[in-house]
DNA sequence: TGGCCAATACTG
DNA sequence: CAGTAT
DNA sequence: GCCA
């Protein structure tokens, strides 16, 4: 057994909020039980004797008070999860106040309040120099496990990297800061540019596949609507991995240039693995594939297919309808089981209208109308909506209407989306609500979301999402929104491969610890999608290019 | 043989 | 909390 | 199902 440095510890992780995850809250528990210490399992009873509360970097207080229930915060050493972090990896226990949550917080307020200030004052082109400039120091603060002292942020300087000896200054015992700075160089804490250069170079190899050359004239649709089909059957089955490797596979096709008449052409491309080859080559002989028709002969699986495209049910409430025998939708409108929640019920009354996809023009349309609705209630602030999703990528025909705003001053949006909701509604363009987020409790600096059912007067129901992002998360929320699912998906591995964690509000370094991930703060304030590709050291993708 | 994107919010 | 969705 |  390792050192018990927990010795009757009695520690309290908060997760699930501000960027911290159950993941790492879990790796942090198993770590510190693994030491010697006790961690509380139900954070609604903190138990008497605690003396560790450890809570994400970004928490504010009501947002603590919030995730505990209480009103008044506990007697006890509040701290980061730095505080673990490092304590585990140097086997020792490090001093709770050079982690404590209360410093952190206020030095980021301050911090906020200051760039805030300063954004105000700059013009526009400036403020791209703010955000490099920035962009630099959070690096360093990484580098440094956010060990910053409480210098100025010096704008008015030159671009040059902080030199780190003079502003930074190292909290901990001497010993330890050296070890610390031993682990971090050699591995983990490369600088941005060194990092962004490593990036360039291969950067291309990871992403030649999503170069969104897609043939228009489907040379080889009846291959793609063949694995197609097989890819949904195993979305069914629940086998994500299948999914993954069919979906690949298809992409793979999809950008293949000629007509695909002999597998040889396919041999060595990357994705075609041997059995999508066999499979192929008995499309190309027979026309069919025995794998689907054999599956398509388990009607459970067609029932299956039919009832998950009812918006609200997923597979196991599919599974449900399909053990109590209901065969089609018909039979499910006629006599709705039990179960059913409101939204399912929305989802059954719509089946048919929300399966019909929508053209550009009328996606275009109720855009505009409801930006325009959006921009009436702005009280004269700058308000940028963009429609993401399939309609940005220039698709002719989408699965949905995805809506992202953002205030171009940076400012709150509170209390907005519901109100517009509420006038959607007035006006008869909103028809239904699925999901709203609840505002009053997120208060700003948050991300509010709607999803709902929107009809123009002579048109059919329509899947809809608004959503609201602060400025600063809002080119991070376009590149996501914009999709396609593929593309994140690849952009995110990658990213990942480079030791970070790519989301819909930033990227944040993700250390390693042992085989684990911790996730820390967010670098690289991006204020357009070209900084965030700037910042991957890729070319700029435009949407249409990031159709696959 | 294991991993294949991540995080968050709502419903009931 | 499980299930569903984005 | 593919890949390392």
């Amino acid at each position: 057994m390792d050192t018990p440095i927990f010795q009757d510890k009695v520690i309290c992780i908060l997760c699930g909020f501000c960027g911290f995850t159950k993941v790492s809250k879990d790796i942090i528990s198993n770590n510190i039980e693994k030491l010697g210490g006790t961690t509380v399992k139900k954070i609604s009873q903190l138990p008497e004797n605690l003396t560790h509360l450890i809570v994400p970097y970004f928490s504010t207080e009501s947002k603590l008070l919030k995730t505990l229930k209480i009103s008044q915060l506990p007697d006890c050493k509040i701290v980061t999860q730095d505080w673990a972090i490092q304590s585990i990896k140097l086997k020792t226990l490090l001093p709770e106040d050079t982690f404590l949550w209360k410093c952190y917080f206020q030095r980021q307020q301050e911090k906020m309040a200051e760039v805030d200030e300063l954004k105000r004052k700059s013009q526009i082109d400036e403020e791209y120099h703010i955000n490099k400039q920035l962009k630099l120091q959070s690096n360093i603060k990484i580098e440094e496990n956010f060990e910053e002292n409480e210098n100025q942020i010096k704008i008015e300087e030159n671009l040059e990297i902080k030199n780190e000896e003079n502003d930074i200054k190292i909290k901990l015992d001497p010993d330890i800061k050296i070890e610390i700075k031993q682990e971090d160089e050699s591995s983990r804490f490369i600088s941005d540019k060194r990092r962004r250069a490593n990036w360039k170079e291969d950067e291309l190899s990871k992403f030649k596949f999503y170069t969104g050359k897609q043939s228009i004239d489907n040379k080889n649709d009846h291959i793609i609507q063949m694995l197609e089909e097989l890819k949904n059957n195993y979305t069914i089955l629940k086998d994500k991995g299948r999914i993954i490797g069919y979906q690949k596979a298809i992409s793979a096709i999809r950008s293949f240039p000629e007509k695909i008449t002999s597998i040889e052409q396919l041999k060595g491309v990357n994705q075609i693995g041997k059995q999508t080859l066999q499979k192929i080559k008995e499309i190309l002989e027979t026309g069919s594939l025995s794998r689907v028709e054999a599956m398509d002969e388990h009607e459970r699986l067609g029932q299956l297919k039919l009832f998950l495209n009812i918006w609200g049910v997923g597979t196991e409430a599919a599974e449900k309808l399909v053990r109590k025998g209901y065969k089609t939708i018909e039979m499910i409108k006629a006599n709705p089981p039990d179960f059913f929640n409101e939204n399912q019920k929305i989802g059954l009354a719509l089946y048919d209208e929300l399966l019909e996809k929508i053209p550009r023009e009328e996606v275009k349309e109720i855009s505009e109308k409801i930006t325009k609705v959006a921009e009436s209630l702005a009280n004269g602030r700058q308000l940028t909506a963009i429609t993401c999703g399939s309609y940005r990528r220039g698709r002719p025909l989408c699965g949905d209407i995805d809506i992202l705003m953002t205030f171009e001053d940076g400012g709150a949006h509170t209390g907005l989306l519901s109100i517009l909701v509420e006038e959607l509604k007035k006006i008869g363009l909103v028809t239904h609500t699925l999901v709203i987020t609840d505002e009053e409790i997120k208060k700003k600096h948050e991300n509010s979301t709607f999803e709902g059912i929107a009809k123009l007067e002579n048109g059919l129901h329509r899947r809809i999402d608004i959503k609201i992002y602060p400025r600063k998360t809002y080119a991070w929320a376009l590149l996501y929104f914009t999709g396609s699912a593929m593309f994140n998906r690849s952009m995110r591995l990658f990213a990942k491969t480079k030791g970070f964690r790519l989301s819909d509000e930033g990227i944040f370094p993700a250390i390693r610890y042992k085989t684990e991930t911790f996730t820390c703060a967010p670098i690289a304030d991006c204020y357009t999608e070209e900084e965030i590709f700037e910042f991957f050291g890729m070319a700029y993708k435009a949407p249409e290019e990031r159709d696959m």
